[in-house]
DNA sequence: GCGATTTGCGGGAACGTTCCCGCAAATGAA
DNA sequence: TTCATTTGCGGGAACGTTCCCGCAAATCGC
């Protein structure tokens, strides 16, 4: 596509000024009078001209890009999908752009990227670590364990453990004394795998009984039914804590199909929310995560990281994940 | 990030050969000893050198990266998810970067790319118009009517309405007479249109009377039984299709709960089946529309019209979807 | 009114590639 | 041997930016 666009030396000519002239006053660096900078910002529109981003970056030696890694099994995932376009969005207001990490990365085919953010890698993630070894400047969003976890340059975290917690202390709260935990069996994400660990420790510290019913990533419903009605049937759980997006909505239906009152007989709750289906739900319990607010707040702390370098690893907490509970009836004690 | 890379001037320092010559044997073209060429490239791989695309992007005036379009209600549903990184890996093969659209498209904000491929963009769809308008090269996958629709350069189709009508005939023939449509009420995607007029012309063809239901399409789980009731209580229905990924499934719990059994006092099928939740079940009939597949497709078909310019617009066919009929039990007539 | 500073702008190089051309040496045909 | 062709390689320019520096003219301090 030989589409030839304007350049900074044709609105140079038109103008008969110079090129340097033209840039810095596109640019907003340099002297120049201000009537003279506004002339050249309405002929740059005029003539349609867009700054040529190679030969930019091929200049201060800056892409303009910055990579996204979704763990393969999470990518189906409705909340990654919203966090990638989040990462987009705040992307955009730094100038950046955003390609997506499918392929492997090996030194002979590099992606050309100024940074990228990897979320909820699985301890010792292939990919991630070859990004290191490279020496790519990198963000994990979530912990990072494994191979060269010493050079990421920061982590986001989101306060996971504290909401998970103010969720199981709800339902205690309400007399539930018995809430089974439906995880899923994915283990690329660490996410899955803190959720889980973190279900037993509060199970633990509160003596009571951890009832874990584990349902494939990628079950028929019926796989869902059965870890249901284990849990509820089975062990006689009192409430359902659900590991994966969209769990609960599905539980819901499942007990009321069953005749159960949601927030009487049984509660049900979610460990990450799906919009609209779960979080706003008012008979759920949910924990909305936020995954746009999320994937912006990575994009800054990735910009901020890479625009100025820090001696040490960069940790910040994400403050947009927010709970909500659902009261149901008043439980008689 | 000063990363200083190795150059082709370091290898050709190294060897005490031309910028040329390395060039050359690199990029496999001119006229090189093959000893030499071998040499040129275990040096190349010795001092870690990776091409500068931005350079590269400059001197060929072609930027190695692609955008990717997805409706905005559509982006979290998983199949456009798969279609995406079904996108990536094809574009790994043809050399490609892929970028995901999210802002705005305007003269001054451009990106920065070779072309787009747009999924399902509705009628009208403002920023295909502004590619269009733009003069950036453009892939629909699906047709896209509107502003400047005669400038895209290529069309992909899969053959959803033969495979529904497929789906809709396998119903009938098992003695279904009343089959009705959950459909969402998304517009954003072309897709969604074109399967409720479809629907309703193999009514009308078959001389049976339509039923369709709305869900919304980020419903609770209520909005999805509500429906259900409406139809297979209300009005009678014999068979559910669903017009959304994770619909049918969702109906296969709701109608169980409800001590149905699928196969034989209703059927359920999926005009879009969600990988192992639908596709794959063997109590639902499913079109598997092979997202990641249809996505390669799109990226060679962009790859093609882009490297060759064509006097008019290619349409291509896209083959891989196909459809899984569930048998049930043989329905006496 | 005179030197010092500021303002407004331009020249030129550099970023790392690719590609056109040129030129010597090697090879071929006669 | 002689001339034509092929082979192997190098010089140099160009892609569109940005940025360092230089240099007049204008402004300022006293």
């Amino acid at each position: 596509m030989a589409r030839s666009r304007a350049t900074i030396l044709d609105i140079a000519r038109e103008l008969g000024l110079s090129k340097t002239t033209v840039s810095s006053a596109l640019g907003g660096s340099g002297r120049i009078s201000e009537e003279k900078r506004e002339l050249i910002r309405e002929t740059a529109k005029r003539l349609g001209y867009v700054t040529n981003r190679a030969a930019r970056s091929l200049r201060v030696n800056r892409v303009g890009t910055i990579g996204l890694f979704i763990p393969p099994l999470a990518r189906r995932l409705a909340f990654y999908m919203d966090f990638a376009f989040g990462v987009t969005e705040g992307a955009a207001s730094a100038d950046y752009d955003v390609t997506l990490f499918a392929r492997e990365f090996t030194p002979e085919r590099a992606f050309q990227v100024d940074g990228v953010i990897a979320i909820d890698p699985a301890p010792g993630e292939p990919l991630v670590a070859a990004l290191l070894a490279a020496g790519i400047p990198t963000v994990s969003v979530g912990r990072y364990s494994g191979e060269g976890q010493d050079r990421i340059l920061g982590t986001l975290e989101a306060h996971h453990a504290e909401l998970q917690t103010s969720i199981l202390d709800h339902l205690l709260s309400r007399g539930r004394k018995r809430p089974a935990l439906l995880a899923v069996d994915d283990y690329s994400s660490s996410w899955t795998l803190d959720t889980r660990t973190n279900y037993l420790e509060w199970c633990r510290r509160n003596l009571i009984e951890p009832l874990v019913h584990e349902v494939e990533s990628n079950a028929t419903p019926r796989g869902l039914v059965a870890a249901i009605s284990a849990a509820v049937e089975g062990d006689g759980a009192d409430a359902l804590v659900c590991g994966a997006q969209g769990h609960a909505a599905q539980s819901q239906i499942i007990l009321e199909g069953r005749g159960l009152v949601l927030g009487r007989d049984v509660d049900v709750a979610s460990f990450a929310g799906a919009a609209a289906l779960e979080v706003g739900n008012p008979l759920i319990s949910a924990i909305d995560l936020e995954p746009r607010g999320y994937g912006e707040a990575a994009t800054e702390l990735l910009d901020a990281v890479v625009r100025a370098p820090q001696e040490a690893p960069v940790h910040r907490w994400f403050e947009g994940a927010t709970v909500h509970l659902a009261d149901g009836v008043h439980l008689a004690d």
